[in-house]
RNA sequence: GUGCCCAUAGCUCAAUGGCAGAGCGCCUGACUGUGGCUCAGGAGGUUGAGGGUUCGAGACCGUCUGGGCACCCCA
């Protein structure tokens, strides 16, 4: 009987080799894109000062901290620190902590695990993978960063090859600026953004009685705010922003409604970013302007973002984020805005593999497995490999005794798409024979020429 | 932290309170120079743990542990 039984630990993913590879495969081309436009890799540590990760008044709950399992006599165990659960924290202390180093703005991507104390379900872990990118500013921040955040993602998952999705877009300060012209109390502000963006979860009535009754919005108000947040719905982005700007110019800024300036500003911003969006390439059809999207995060003031998949709506929002004013208030008297998004890989890349998304292909990396038949020609079969490596050709010898038929058993179950095979007849002959492993076609070819051969049918 | 559901072989699941099983997977052989298919065989279980009811519990009852889902929050 072994000491310890292996158990599985909720909410701590582990994969099988040829899931790890579909994950690897999606890293791959996230952090390839982010880099494509430019955005810098940086990695901080895993854990951070209590005082830091709590200074955003995150959920001290759903924080681990970092104990020894033991101390010294009179010693604590406890220590100071504990592991981070986003990237954006660690990127305000980070960047308050090196402003005088950086060169600004700073575009920054980094794709780290974050913990998070949870308990876990479908599709929520306490370790995950999270891939962000920034582009933070001193003073400021061009609107055509938020243009770009939905063209990397458009680009990113288009190549990740998950099928249709939409990011929707929206901006904060519009929706701010006609809560103070529809006469929405300040102190509710907030309130009503974070009940709003249940909408999609709870529907339209639920949202409309929390308006009312938990918020205490007149029925008029409520009214007034639910029929502008779905006054998008159905309609083509340029048919939403010709409407926005004719309630621009029927909103006249009084003492009574000062929020007429931030509704102008909101759509101006909001046109700027689609109009950039469009320059940069992203299809309409990818794209929606959604005005009850809010994000519960209240430091979002301008630009928000949200991506669903159009065949996965349960899954959720797996990309989303959006602009702020002051990153790292916390750390520094210095304004860092900047706008940014983040993804949740974990979430994205497991849920899609369980849904059949995305397939498990090979349980190895590794295109051909070299077979050794004949142990006396052990030399020569690695050779073999080193030649096809030397030519990027990521190739595997299979070292241990087996028969032939164990040998391709082998060969077939890993996933290898081709099999060298070379005996006494063919190191006779001074060839090797090739099997695809696919097709069970077999190939004789001159030994001196397999490894550019081999490059060849690895490529097509 | 609150509520609901679940726990039998590696996986998916059967078994009226009466001998713990099937399919898939895994291992071996048929096959010492050819994988997938087929056939034959094999391994694998303290039925999550420990109590109670009972002549008898995988099943019924309560306790613990673990897991799933919802709330909360968010990726």
């Amino acid at each position: 009987m072994p000491a310890i039984t292996p158990r599985p630990m909720s909410g701590f993913p582990e994969l099988l080799p040829e899931q790890q590879l579909v994950f690897n495969r999606c890293l791959d081309i996230v952090r390839r894109t982010f880099e494509r436009y430019g955005f810098t890799p940086i990695e901080t540590p895993a854990v951070e000062r209590k005082e830091v990760l709590t200074s955003k008044g995150g959920n001290e709950k759903e924080i681990y901290a970092l104990s020894r399992l033991a101390a010294a006599p009179g010693e604590s165990a406890e220590t100071e620190f504990a592991l981070h659960f986003d990237l954006t924290v660690p990127l305000a202390r980070y960047v308050a902590q090196h402003k005088d180093k950086l060169v600004f703005p700073f575009r920054r991507y980094q794709i780290q695990k974050v913990w998070r104390g949870e308990r876990p379900q479908s599709g929520r872990y306490r370790e995950l993978y999270q891939c962000d990118i920034d582009v933070i500013g001193r003073g400021s921040v061009s609107l055509m960063a938020d243009a770009e955040i939905p063209s990397v993602i458009y680009h990113l998952f288009r190549e990740m090859d998950i099928g249709k999705f939409v990011v929707r877009i929206n901006n904060r300060r519009l929706l701010q600026g006609f809560f103070d012209l529809a006469g929405v109390p300040a102190v509710c502000k907030t309130d009503v953004l974070r009940t709003v963006d249940a909408w999609e979860k709870i529907g339209r009535d639920a949202v409309a009685q929390a308006l009312v009754n938990k918020i205490g919005l007149s029925e008029t108000i409520a009214k007034q705010v639910l029929e502008f947040l779905a006054s998008s719905r159905g309609k083509s982005t340029d048919e939403v922003l010709s409407d926005l700007r004719a309630q621009v110019a029927d909103a006249q800024p009084t003492d009574a409604s000062p929020g007429s300036d931030d509704f102008a500003r909101g759509v101006h911003e909001l046109q700027t970013v689609i109009a950039g969006m469009r320059s940069l390439g992203v299809p309409e059809e990818y794209f929606e302007l959604d005005l009850s999207i809010a994000r519960g995060l209240d430091y979002y003031t301008g630009t928000v973002y949200e991506t669903r998949l159009v065949a996965h709506p349960d899954l959720g929002s797996i990309c989303s984020g959006g602009r702020y004013d002051d990153l790292a208030s916390y750390f520094t008297d210095e304004k860092l805005p900047g706008v940014g998004i983040s993804i949740g890989l974990s979430r994205l890349v497991l849920r899609l593999l369980d849904a059949g998304v995305l397939k498990p292909g090979p349980a190895t990396p590794a295109a051909v497995l070299v077979t050794t038949m004949d142990p006396s020609h052990m030399q020569d079969y690695l050779k073999i490999a080193a030649e096809l490596r030397a030519r990027g050709i990521a190739t595997e010898v299979f070292l241990e005794k087996g028969r032939l038929g164990d040998q391709l058993k082998y060969a077939s179950r890993k996933g290898f798409r081709f099999a060298l095979i070379a005996g006494e007849a063919e190191f006779a002959a001074g060839q090797v024979k090739v099997k695809n492993l696919a097709t069970a076609v077999e190939s004789a070819v001159p030994r001196e020429e397999v490894a550019p051969r081999l490059a060849e049918m690895v490529q097509s």
